[in-house]
DNA sequence: CGTACCTTTGATAGAGTTCAAGAACGGTGG
DNA sequence: CCACCGTTCTTGAACTCTATCAAAGGTACG
């Protein structure tokens, strides 16, 4: 339902004359960007998803050994010694770099499905850490397996995905006010909720406003505040980490600035 | 000279008692991200690199096919199939990502032994666009040798550093103030000139302050203002797109909010 | 069942943007 | 070689968005 729905919601006309794009004439989809492989149903994708795993779905599989990880415990340290890579069974994960005097931030959410710890492969050691924000379980993939042809092809999409990721927060973080943020990080969520085939557009945050305000560069109090106001817009409904997105066309408008 | 001598002037003392940090008790480097491949020299490199074929060089060799690139021309664009990759033979690229409304920002800056184009290989086509900031000169890897065992190993660790380079862009974006971003981009750009046999602490700015401001999230009038006040400070001598780093310490102090 | 953490909301202040205008630069052609 | 043009840079002034400070509920977990 998700997909289409959103999709068809959000068509467009196409717009006018900027040199730049992509010449087809076809109407235009409203995504932060768009996603070739999975159409509109991606338009989200980029803004949190490594969402390799889930599509090509290898590494899930049950040929690697799992470790638990309890809520608040982590997976992997900064500075850590990167001997494998872990794919999320179940369960959910922040991860975060630090700066010297003790500033950091939260670089990423992460869900069924989804990669973590390559940071750690060109150094053979972690950038950032990994938290697990519940009870969650990983599969174990070991660095040795990643010379394998078919691992290392998976990979090699997964990282890409990552690096589209990636170049979509830096989008979000330069470029978008905070009222823009909050709502491209919700329609993120949500549909990697759908896609994870958890909830439709009722989720619970495994996240504090405070975590929420780091990934997207805002103040905890700010975060709060548009929660509110996206409520008395009659955007979503929230009561503290139950969140439910009411109008998912509406709160596209407010991401991209279109005034209704 | 430059890495010693950097890695020296930066030395400091140990932070107490941060939990989550590692624990062996060496003294600490000041850099946004220790690489523990390079070391200190390395310290800027997360902010701006990709620095994995200038180390392991294999991208940039002679049998790859070349393709020049005029200033202002591009490499490719967004929503493009990506059937290469581009390794930087000499020259000065720009990426950028950019909203369906027009708004668009700096993702990255490239030069000499950097790749480009890695976000094309999920999904077979490009996220962000690639602009010549001046004329340059590219080696194509053809995505069907991405196959090959040699090379898919080095882009492993290319892709995981560029990971890498993501998280130091969005800790910037999301947690540094304005003074402080641009001193770590001058830092990562002046160490990147260096490590690319260019120059020593002074070089020519390829890109205009629109550009800079777009990548670390600021207007180009506060980038100006701030070109002038590091000027006031002693920091740097500009005048226009020449700049002259002088005091690497103060740079860094202003960086990590050290007060002195 | 109490305590620590999380969330909400208000008031204030500050950092950075925006608007505006002039100056400096660099490339082009006469 | 010089003059001209468009682009880029600098600097000022006013404004706005968001952070910060503060204090009061609410929740959840031990």
């Amino acid at each position: 339902m998700a997909a289409s729905q959103v999709a068809t919601a959000l068509l467009v006309a196409p717009q006018p004359g900027v040199a730049s794009r992509s010449e087809a004439p076809q109407p235009r989809v409203h995504t932060l960007f768009r996603c070739p492989t999975h159409g509109a149903s991606c338009s989200l994708h980029a803004l949190g998803l490594p969402c390799g795993a889930k599509h090509d779905g290898a590494f899930a599989g049950a040929e690697f050994t799992r470790k638990r990880v309890k809520r608040a415990e982590s997976l992997y340290r900064a500075g850590g010694i990167c001997d494998s890579l872990y794919a999320v069974c179940n369960g959910f994960f922040k991860s975060s770099v630090m700066l010297e005097d003790g500033r950091g931030q939260v670089t990423g959410f992460h869900m069924h499905g989804e990669v973590l710890g390559m940071d750690g492969i060109g150094t053979g050691s972690h950038a950032a850490e990994a938290i697990a924000l519940e009870d969650s379980e990983v599969s174990i993939i070991p660095a040795a397996r990643l010379q394998e042809p078919t691992l290392q092809r998976q990979l090699q999409k997964v990282m890409s995905r990552e690096l589209v990721r990636a170049q979509a927060v830096m989008m979000m973080l330069g470029t978008l006010r905070a009222e823009e943020r909050l709502a491209a990080f919700l329609l993120n969520l949500s549909q990697r909720f759908v896609e994870g085939g958890l909830s439709s557009n009722e989720f619970r945050l495994r996240m504090t406003r405070e975590e929420i305000g780091s990934y997207i560069g805002l103040s905890l109090e700010t975060v709060s505040r548009l929660f509110s106001r996206f409520q008395d817009d009659g955007h979503i409904a929230v009561r503290q980490k139950h969140v439910r997105i009411l109008d998912v066309s509406g709160l596209t408008a407010v991401m991209l600035r279109i005034d209704d």
